[in-house]
DNA sequence: TTCCGATAGTGGGGTCGCAAT
DNA sequence: ATTGCGACCC
DNA sequence: CACTATCGGAA
């Protein structure tokens, strides 16, 4: 396909039916989500990228939503030239920096200059009845038409074997990448959850000591919402999510151990995405 | 019969914007 | 000027 | 974001 002929093939599709509507009322777009990576997926299947750290950003073919279809609110010169077809990328502010993208499209309107370290890194093309090895070709072809510094189309390769994705995500990790995607090739555009699309991360356990209790809210309420834990740094944070309702009734006391699972930490060092796993085992002495 | 996928409902850190103090 | 809260992002 | 509890249909 000539590149000149690129844009008028892409299909405008379920995009219409909130493409015309005002900035601030629009339904979710109908996008797909990431599932954990298993570790049995047949992996030729799949095309591997970076998974960027950033704001899901869905360009409908008129404006820049978020990925609950909140307007966002790029400065004009962002978004000159693209096309009047949806895409899609992640807003991404450079590597470990996640809170400076976070800030950047929260405020109603961040400074010029906030916006000139910002990237739009392409990954999909609405585009359905194509598969997305095919849709791969066609955001290429689109960053490559817009043919700005700040739209770039995310790169994919393919890995034969684990232990090949495994060296890969040490490779990206260690250069400041947040982790994997793996995308399905013969997928078409599905919205939801799927296995069509798998994320992977790396993920660290860690102890620390139980310091307090947090009462849950609505399905929690008069038992324990969150667990008050401090690291044997002195830092302390809350563990909220992975205790059961059996736990949550009767919640490690005060001075026992705990084991976390995190991904990463925030720039204030404080565990990110932790997890409650279980309580330590006693130490032997 | 068991198992899997989707959904609803909890919880976290961090940021912004606005109201109350 | 500080605090608290809801609504977003992940 | 991560996770648990549920339910209905697939396996």
């Amino acid at each position: 396909m000539q590149r000149r002929d690129l844009l008028s093939h892409l299909s405008l599709g379920c995009l219409s039916s909130f493409a015309h509507l005002p900035a601030r009322a629009t339904q979710p777009p109908a996008l797909w989500l990431a599932n954990p990576y298993q570790g049995h997926e047949k992996l030729t299947d799949y095309w591997v990228s970076e998974k960027y750290d950033g704001i899901r950003g869905y360009w409908d073919g008129h404006q820049l939503l978020s990925r609950s279809g909140k307007a966002l609110n790029p400065p004009t010169w962002f978004v000159q030239g693209w096309p009047a077809h949806a895409f899609e990328g992640e807003l991404w502010a450079g590597p470990g920096q996640f809170e400076q993208a976070a800030s950047v499209i929260q405020q109603k309107q961040a400074p010029d200059n906030a916006w000139r370290a910002m990237r739009f890194m392409v990954f999909d093309v609405f585009t359905p009845s194509i598969t997305f090895t095919e849709r791969v070709r066609r955001y290429q072809g689109l960053v490559k038409h817009i043919d700005k510094p700040w739209v770039q189309a995310v790169a994919q390769s393919q890995v034969p074997t684990h232990a090949a994705l495994k060296a890969l995500l040490h490779t990206t990790v260690q250069a400041g990448g947040e982790g994997l995607v793996l995308h399905r090739g013969s997928s078409l555009y599905q919205s939801g959850r799927n296995a069509d699309v798998l994320k992977v991360k790396p993920q660290e356990d860690a102890e620390a000591k139980v310091v307090g209790h947090e009462v849950g809210q609505g399905k929690h309420a008069q038992r324990t919402g969150a667990l008050w834990v401090e690291t044997p740094q002195g830092l302390r944070f809350k563990l909220g999510t992975g205790l059961n309702d059996a736990q949550r009734e009767n919640p490690p006391a005060v001075g026992q151990w705990v084991t976390y699972r995190y991904r990463g930490l925030t720039d204030k060092g404080v565990p990110r995405f932790a997890s409650f796993v279980r309580i330590r085992p006693a130490i032997e002495r």
